[in-house]
DNA sequence: TGCGTAGTGTATTCTATAGTACAAAATATG
DNA sequence: CATATTTTGTACTATAGAATACACTACGCA
């Protein structure tokens, strides 16, 4: 019963994504904002609120749509199959040419001033949470029985979360998708038997 | 023949260094550089140049020293050696309790604004160019007989690197030394035989 | 002892950027 | 058709941050 959105939400947050993820949230402007997602700046803060808000629920979209491989490959019959999936995910999304390198969880803030600590800090956080989970799915297939006991599961949940965040970083330098695809092989290598 | 300076130009760049990993460049204010420096803004112009510039100096410091480990660890015996000394390396600069977590080059500029475009080439040409002396590294064991000649250098060098690289993401989110010293052990596990 | 040179300190300028005021526009409902 | 309500567009404000003007200071050398 008001004047009807000229824009869709999530077509605004989905090109909010490219911006941060490709810039970072230091160096994405409001006015890289605005014109990436078609809209004015008032039409942003009422709908996102601040520049900040928008990060967190631009994250949250990430988290559910591109970064929503990590929750697919750890529901994977095996840990070992868990753990090449993730690091396939990896690649396939920080390689893809419709995206910016890399990883958002990464690029997006790891080193920041004061100003940006909050957003800084959830992204820290966001990371904590996959390795996380990564960690629980290898305790799992522990009890199911198709890992080790004697592995040390949040060490090896650990190790694959290092490899993913390397090719993260390693995707924004220019690495090809078929140079980090070698990467996987050599990272399974050391599964442990 | 005229005033001399108050402050020690190197201390004021290991100053420098440290605003910059610990907030990245974009982060990092003039203020914050000045203070930490303990100079003020003309000095610091005349001694430097300008913001960009007094990064790159700093940068180039930094992989003269925190960074040179990665040159001695290249000039072990063998490559395996040198893989082991350089993950080492990595985990005790990135984990030091006197220095922000992980490394100046992934944590100064990984995504950036087009106003920063040159520190971010800069750190990716540098990450680049230690990939590459790894890669250098490993072709030499080869000649030398230490490594197999099946083994492709540069898929090692890039693992060994992007493990490398993780591991400056995972210490900004709080991995203890002890944590990353696991992954040295689960990297170095995929060594080729 | 005076002068030239380089460095320092305070205060200022200029610009970019986050955020907003306000009026016009567009719809649903009475 | 009128009105309440939300969105939009233009223009603005406030502020922070990079860079600098200018006067003053300290030292070597003539």
């Amino acid at each position: 019963m008001a004047r009807p959105r000229k824009f869709d939400e999530n077509s605004a947050l989905d090109a909010a994504i490219g911006v941060f993820w490709a810039k970072g949230y230091e160096g994405t402007t409001l006015e890289d904002l605005t014109r990436a997602m078609g809209i004015n700046r008032p039409s942003l803060y009422g709908a996102f609120g601040n520049k900040e808000a928008l990060f967190q629920k631009a994250l949250a979209r990430y988290n559910a749509g591109p970064a929503g491989y990590i929750v697919r490959a750890l529901e994977s019959p095996t840990a070992r199959e868990a753990a090449e999936r993730l690091l396939r995910g990896a690649v396939d999304l920080g390689t893809h040419p419709d995206n910016p390198g890399g990883c958002l969880a990464v690029h997006g803030a790891l080193a920041t001033g004061e100003d940006a600590a909050c957003v800084r800090d959830a992204l820290t956080q966001c990371r904590a949470a996959a390795e996380a989970n990564v960690r629980k799915r290898f305790e799992q297939a522990q009890s199911d029985g198709d890992l080790s006991p004697k592995v040390n599961a949040a060490d090896l949940a650990r190790y694959i979360t290092v490899v993913v965040r390397g090719m993260a970083v390693e995707s924004a330098s220019g690495a090809t998708r078929a140079q980090l695809y070698q990467i996987i092989d050599l990272t399974m290598a050391a599964w442990p038997k």
